[in-house]
DNA sequence: GTCTATACACCGATAGAC
DNA sequence: GTCTATCGGTGTATAGAC
C-alpha cells in the first residue's frame, strides 16, 4: 500500500483534535465510506461531509478518493488501538479488561448504528486496493484479544479461535443489526460476549 | 417495495431453470451484487454478466437496477428456502437437520467466498430500497432456526436468541472471510456451530 | 486554501436499425 | 430481442480566479 505524506501529523501527545484538523476531516469522511461503502461514496458526499469545496479536498487529498480511503482506515486502525485495544492492556482482570473493550466497542460503532469499515471498505474494488490495511487492522484485533485470553490461562490454539469468535460477532451484529434496522441486534450480541467470558 | 411483473414465472415444479431462464439471469445479477454491492455494480457489469447488451437488459428488466436488485432478492429468498430452509423442516433429529441446513449454508455461500446479499444490498441507498425484502429474508431464516430449537426442547425466547447467534455467525465469518482473504474463517465457523448444538 | 467553472469519462437509460 | 449509437446526468479530477 502507498504511504501519503500527511501535513498535519503531529507527535501522539499532541493528537488532541483540533478543530478542523486533519483528524477531524478524516473521521468526517469515515462516516460516508461506512454508510455508503466506497463505490457509493461520492466526491460530492465526501466533500459535503467535510464541508469543503470538491477542489479543496484535492487540495488535502491529491491522490483523490483512494488516499482518503486509505487515510480512514489508518485513522481508523489508530483509533482502535487508542480507544478500543488500549484497555485490553491495563491493570486489571482479564474480564474486567473484556468488559470495558466491550463498552468501548459500543461507543466506536455508536451502539451499533454505525457498519464497520472492515465490512464496508472490503468489497468490490475497494476490497482489493485496501488488502493488506485491512488485513493488518484485524490482525491487530485479534492479537490483542488473543493475548487477553492466553493471560487468562487459555491455551494459544483457543485463544486465537475465541479471539476470532469475538470478532466475527461484532461484524455479524453490525450487519444484522443495519439490515433490520435494529441496533438492539448488536448490543445484545455484546452482552453476551460479557457472559461467555465471565462463565468460563 | 414494488411488485414486478416477471413474464418467465413458473409453478414451482417447473422450477429446474432452462438455459438462459429469467432464473438463470437473475443468479448472473446476484454475483455482481454480491461482489460489488449495489452502487458498485454498473449496468455494463450486469449486462455482461448476463452476457446481453444493456439495452437488451432493459428488455427484461423495464424498471432499470432496481428492479434488478429487487428480483435478486427475490430469487435469493426463494433459494434459500428452498435450498437451505427446507432441511431444517425434514423428518430427522435436530442436530441432523441443523448439520444438513450447514453442509447446505456452506454450498450456499460456495465455502466462504461469496459475500452474503444481507450484506452488500443493505448498504447506502440500497438498504433503503430494500427494507422490507430485506427484513423479510433474516425473520424467514430467524424463524425456521427458532422453531428448529423449540422442537429440541428450548423455550421461545431462548431458541430466538439462538437464531440471531446462528445467523449473526454467518454473516460476521462472510465479512472476516472477505476481509481476510480467507473463506477458511466462514468454514471453521460452521464448525463450531455445529459442535455447540451436538453438546447442547 | 477556498472557491467557481469546467474537462472528460462513465453512469443509467433510451432510440432506432436489424 | 439483440444490437450500436447516443442521450442527459453525474462521477472523478483540474484550471484558474480570488
Amino acid at each position: 500500500m502507498t504511504i501519503w505524506f500527511r501535513p498535519n501529523d503531529r507527535l501522539y501527545w499532541d493528537m488532541r483534535p483540533s478543530r478542523n484538523s486533519r483528524q477531524e476531516i478524516v473521521k468526517k469522511l469515515s462516516d460516508v465510506f461506512r454508510r455508503d461503502s466506497y463505490s457509493g461514496a461520492s466526491l460530492a458526499d465526501l466533500a459535503a461531509a467535510v464541508g469543503l469545496g470538491k477542489a479543496s479536498l484535492y487540495q488535502k487529498f491529491p491522490e483523490g478518493k483512494a488516499q482518503m480511503g486509505a487515510e480512514v482506515l489508518t485513522e481508523i486502525g489508530r483509533s482502535l488501538a487508542n480507544e478500543v485495544l488500549s484497555v485490553l492492556r491495563q491493570q486489571a482482570p482479564p474480564a474486567v479488561r473484556f468488559n470495558k473493550m466491550l463498552v468501548a466497542v459500543s461507543k466506536f460503532y455508536n451502539g451499533g448504528q454505525l457498519s464497520c469499515l472492515i465490512d464496508t471498505l472490503s468489497l468490490g474494488e475497494a476490497g482489493q486496493l485496501y488488502r493488506t490495511a485491512l488485513m493488518d487492522a484485524i490482525k491487530q484485533w485479534e492479537q490483542a484479544l488473543a493475548d487477553l485470553a492466553r493471560e487468562a490461562g487459555q491455551s494459544a490454539a483457543k485463544a486465537a479461535i475465541w479471539a476470532e469468535e469475538v470478532l466475527i460477532t461484532i461484524e455479524g451484529s453490525l450487519v444484522l443489526a443495519r439490515a433490520k434496522n435494529d441496533p438492539q441486534v448488536f448490543r445484545r450480541a455484546l452482552k453476551r460476549l460479557a457472559q461467555i467470558f465471565a462463565e468460563r
